[in-house]
DNA sequence: TATTATTTACCACTTTTAGTTGTAATTGTC
DNA sequence: GACAATTACAACTAAAAGTGGTAAATAATA
């Protein structure tokens, strides 16, 4: 995810919509030779300016954001970015809770269930901290 | 699209992985006091770090951006903004279960905790579906 | 409970860089 | 050619990223 690269997507979305330089640098409240900068990559940008550039340009911010294999942005189970609604449900009734001293043993029962897993129930091993989870879709 | 609001999800995100802020600035090559200011909204994030953070949180980068209006899956605005720490763990472990029949049960106990309070233990009432909760601040 | 270690928060300070202005080179259009 | 835009690339300034030190919480352990 390199500057050189989001800049030439500015660029090019500029030219798009047929705005120069200095009409979207007045847009975006900076000098044109700033947005420049943008373009060719030599200063950096940042989250709220890239939010005012797509704006500006009529284009989602997500459009000059790429992960790598982009193709796992719909499903991650393992980001919170999208709760499910069973999430969704389960964080709810949590918070409806108005006992902290209920909430605190539902939390501690949870973690209970949760560190069951994994574990053979032959051998008896020695408790695992925090286990890495697994089967999930790495995103590096 | 305010630096607070993107540094509270990086912070979600981040104790939901389990990292403290010095092991997530040492992956990604800052002072953990830097990472603070991320989190915290005190300095600007720029788009490589983040994804950096990203990455080091096995996220994907859209998963702290959100184009106006769109926000993600979840309805109500600023629903993670506001995550305490109990409920962090509480999704953290929730997601760690792997049988979804388990899921399942667990959501409906919990549901069904949450049912419990606001009941009169006296009269022995007919099971009222679900209660609506009172004087609470709705989240869907 | 006291104690120690870990994590986090806040402070003043330094260094990097975003952002500015000025000027020159380009690319038109008449 | 001249004239007016748009773009490029310098040198400089202001601002924010980034650092280190220290204190306050927050676990964890005896």
């Amino acid at each position: 995810m390199d500057r050189k690269h989001i800049g030439n997507l500015i660029r090019i979305a500029r030219k798009m919509t047929g705005l120069s330089q200095m009409k979207l640098a007045e847009e975006i409240g900076v000098s044109y030779q700033q947005v420049q900068k943008y373009e060719t990559g030599v200063s950096e940008i940042s989250i709220s300016r890239l939010s005012q550039i797509a704006q500006a340009l009529n284009m989602p911010v997500s459009g000059f954001i790429f992960d790598k294999e982009k193709t796992m942005v719909c499903e991650s189970p393992g980001f919170y970015g999208a709760l499910s609604d069973d999430e969704i449900e389960l964080l709810k009734h949590f918070r409806s809770l108005k006992n902290k001293k209920v909430k605190e043993g539902l939390l501690t029962a949870v973690k209970g269930i949760a560190g069951l897993q994994g574990k053979r129930p032959k051998k008896k091993t020695k408790p695992r901290s925090i286990r890495q989870r697994e089967g999930e879709t790495r995103v590096s």
